[in-house]
DNA sequence: CTGCTCTTCTACAACGATGTAGAGTCGTCG
DNA sequence: CGACGACTCTACATCGTTGTAGAAGAGCAG
């Protein structure tokens, strides 16, 4: 049986409330009796009980992540810098996976489990418009992904339809002209999808080029799989694509194997453009032009935006964070740099810093 | 103010302990009683306040996993399959990274979280032979890994050096000589790094080959970098390999990248075979040939072994159980499959099943 | 009718920490 | 010298749940 405050008191010659206040580093304590309440902890292997405190105090010090899948490499490289983030904060996260399946995100939202946190940074795929009230929780509350709500709650976000107009163009100025899009989730008017088919639909009109369905590919979960499958029925059914714009990188590899299974070079034949900036994609061959999120700072942003609000400080309106974005090009657009690392290569906007406002109503 | 069962034992008339018997489905209640004890529970939207249940029973329902980190692709999709197999339990999982770094391993071993979590599926990389004693621990615990000790503990392990010896046998039979390996940890005597290469040295000896100091490639953190800067030293150093195991997925796909930056050609020039089956794997260019460990296999076993451990149904011998597990041939060794899936192409040893064993003192 | 078991429910004391209120002790200042 | 504040510490209630012990009533055998 692991030893108590109690055991500490009693054998320290203190009361329960002076331990407490030690390893509270409560000041007005007398030297000597902070150093026999530590000896006394030392000599016991005293250890606080973290379930008793949480208890008491009504916190717990955990925070949750919410996401998809960890298998998508995207969101593992995520919950990575989300955890790195939390420690600096002492802060410990615990992982929920919803699968982008509603009925999981919405029990996510009220389950058992936000009575073991204080708050949660929740990036939903499932939910959309007509859902605001489920967000109307009695906890703080972090939305990660396109700002869809416009509910009382903090975002941190990125500019999902410029950022895939830009990456469209990119494809552009290199002359290509059917370019395929693939991971359109069909019906869905918000949310990443719907955005970045939006912005990609918006730089080919800009270039006076009309929207072909023909090459918008559909792929529900964003894995390299449904890449795989959603490209070989463009190919399948005559598409024939120069360039396709992956909406995020697991997509883009999948659909860039695909191509080369069917004996098509990239870039030549195909250019490839993924979303995400993943590690993989310095690797594949040929590596992978994407678009940079700043996944870091958008971690660390939704975990200080958290801690600011479960640790009393934050009543105030709802943050809207806009993360910077960056194109690097790699040799999935550019055959020079076939092997090469991708490097940025186009504009960040917005301008040099990330833009933070408070969120519209 | 969430309601407690105080709340509902007013409005239902009864005592609160009748409540908590309501919650915890005790089959001794009169249906009248139930039913008004639900329709109190249905009004106040009232919901169990776990931390104070935790505190009462002293356990959680939480499972620690530590792992190194995230962004590993092994670790990502282990720590899914993880999440899977205990939300089957009616367990939640912790996840916790320390990076491979010695102290935080320890750390992790008897850290404060522990008091948050039931038990704890363990997956380090620096513990070395004479620290048996940091695993004596006061909650069940289950090792991941090679059984690096022998200490009263769970282990979910690999046949390492057989595997390690296949995977070398695999690239022998294709004519291959100078084989290089990457991932060596000097030093080591136990742990992953040093059974692999074990496995590789008696494949190369039992072929009459003399295992070549020149063609081992340190790597301490067995990410895609750290494969590539192998490859790199190796190749600057000329050591001219015609074939390279990459001790896990990402250190081969890592040198696979290093060598199609050098203009080689995988397979023909230098063939390549990964460990661990990733996903990333069967989507590379080429497909990467690896060794499949049974990631599922060895979740679904942890997480079993510490709920009986937890439920209080194991106090019985430590147990070991090592994993099947299997080449899956891709393009990476063999040119016909250039773009093809990985599919089995070897022998799952041991026999057809896991083997599970008491572990020996 | 008595005594027994079974069902149904209640009161109370825990679990291990922290917040509150207040009791001593001391030094200092008017 | 008395009052006051600052320091140091203690006793006790409390967070929301569950384990224990036992009370009250029903049903049944002898």
């Amino acid at each position: 049986m692991a030893a108590t405050m109690q055991d500490v008191a009693r054998l320290a010659g203190v009361s329960v409330k002076t331990v407490s206040n030690v390893v509270n580093g409560y000041p007005h304590i007398r030297p000597a009796t902070r150093d026999r309440v530590l000896a006394a902890i030392e000599e016991l292997g005293y250890q606080l009980n973290l379930t008793a405190r949480n208890l008491r105090t009504g916190r717990t010090g955990i925070i949750g992540l919410a996401v998809p899948e960890l298998s998508l490499p995207y969101f593992a490289e995520l919950a990575d810098s989300v955890i790195d983030a939390a420690e600096e904060c002492g802060l410990t996260v615990l992982i929920e996976q919803h699968g982008g399946r509603r009925e999981r995100e919405i029990e996510v939202l009220t389950g058992a489990r936000r009575h073991l946190t204080d708050g949660l940074i929740y990036s939903p795929l499932g939910l959309g418009p007509g859902d605001e009230h489920l967000l109307d929780v009695g906890y703080p509350l972090v939305l990660l992904g396109e700002r869809i709500f416009h509910g009382p709650v903090d975002h941190v976000t990125m500019a999902n339809v410029d950022a895939a107009a830009a990456a469209t163009r990119h494809l552009l100025a290199l002359g290509r002209r059917r370019i395929a899009v693939v991971g359109v989730h069909p019906g869905e008017v918000v949310g990443s999808a719907a955005l970045r088919l939006a912005g990609y639909r918006a730089a080919l009109e800009e270039a006076g080029i009309a929207p072909d369905p023909a090459l918008e590919g559909e792929a529900g979960l964003w894995h390299r799989a449904t890449g795989a499958a959603a490209m070989a029925r463009l190919l399948d059914d005559g598409a024939a694509p120069d360039a396709v714009f992956g909406m995020n990188d697991a997509l883009a590899l999948g659909a860039m194997h695909e191509l080369q299974v069917r004996g098509l070079r990239v870039p030549e034949d195909v250019a490839v453009i993924g979303f995400d900036a993943i590690d993989e994609g310095r690797y594949s061959n040929p590596t992978l032009t994407t678009v940079d999120p700043g996944r870091e700072v958008i971690a660390e942003t939704a975990v200080r935006l958290l801690h600011e609000r479960t640790s009393g400080a934050g009543a105030g309106e709802p943050q809207l964070v806009v993360a910077a974005y960056r194109i690097d090009v790699g040799g999935s657009t550019d055959p020079s740099r076939r092997t090469a690392s991708p490097e940025p290569g186009e504009t960040t906007t917005p301008a040099s810093d990330d833009v933070e406002v408070p969120a519209p109503r």
